[in-house]
DNA sequence: TGCTATTTTCATTTTTTTTTGAAACTAATG
DNA sequence: CATTAGTTTCAAAAAAAAATGAAAATAGCA
């Protein structure tokens, strides 16, 4: 099959294919960037260029993948806020639409990714400085400058975290 | 193996070993949220609480990893500038100490990793912009304002990043 | 309630990434 | 310049991550 054709199989509802193609290309690499899987950037950036909602099956089938890595893909996105589901008139079927506010995906993001990691940082810190040599040790000094850089590294990540999800209100 | 032995053998240089085995884990997680392989937190981690610089032997040694590995490791490492070897007299072999200062570390890293991402999303936007339908187009608008939202988060990306880069002085 | 369309789950398979280990390479040293 | 310690490279093995597909669960509808 021609590399073109790979999402275009189907595009009864119009949209640009060639739109549609960057459109999964520019978000499987950021996604892949925050450490997410393939098939969760083709679904977000097939949604994304996509004025209706669609439905599990229709992205499973435009983007030829399984059912089963669509409903997890989907999974993924409701959890990072990055889809919504509407409801559409006389069909049992959720149909999913992409949450184009960045700000919310990725504050999602940093939440439920990044600060927990921070949190068990600052309390490994903690242990080290119980575990820190006598005062009078040789290399107490260097040891000390270590953590310190450490802890200088968590509070900066702290404010600077929070503060960039703030800055995204895109 | 007891879990707490497995980086503990050959302390001969008396790094606390609580405080090694922290370190390790700490920036195992760390390198993992910037997508690098365990070794190398592995790694940077034993050599961030090292006073004196290790061979690449010693650390394959320590850690139970391949000399393959370490050197490997050693590489990457290097290569994002968190390393430095430092000569040792009457010895032949590479030594090799932490780059404590985390700022070039990641600023090595954002240029190296995240901004060509930026620069072929610029590209890409470029592009759509010509694959735009017709202004007549029923969802003309809505084609319109998604690629507006792309602009500006990558317009933000690349106002936010180096910021980031040099708020890290730490 | 029973039937059916839809979605989720999860054991298995596939793909990708990382590690290993041995051979090839490099460069000090006698 | 031959030897050898040290390092790199890379094909193969191992491990980890992701995708599949079919069974199980769920939920709307008659």
């Amino acid at each position: 099959m021609d590399a073109n054709e790979k999402y275009s199989l189907q595009t009864k509802n119009e949209v640009p294919e060639a739109l549609e193609l960057e459109s999964i290309d520019f978000f499987v690499r950021l996604m892949s960037l925050l450490g997410l899987p393939r098939s969760v950037g083709e679904i977000y950036g097939l949604l994304y260029f996509n004025p209706t909602p669609l439905t599990m099956d229709q992205v499973a089938t435009k983007l030829e993948i399984s059912i089963g890595s669509a409903s997890q893909g989907l999974k993924t996105l409701r959890s990072l806020k990055a889809v919504k589901t509407s409801y559409v008139q006389g069909d049992r079927r959720d149909h999913y639409l992409a949450e184009s506010e960045f700000r919310r995906l990725f504050s999602t993001f940093l939440n439920d990714e990044i600060l927990p990691h921070l949190e068990s940082a600052i309390d490994r810190i903690k242990r080290m400085e119980k575990e820190m040599p006598a005062e009078s040790s040789k290399d107490f000094e260097f040891y000390n400058i270590r953590i310190e850089k450490l802890k200088r590294l968590t509070k900066a990540s702290g404010r600077l975290l929070p503060a960039l999800a703030r800055l995204l209100k895109l």
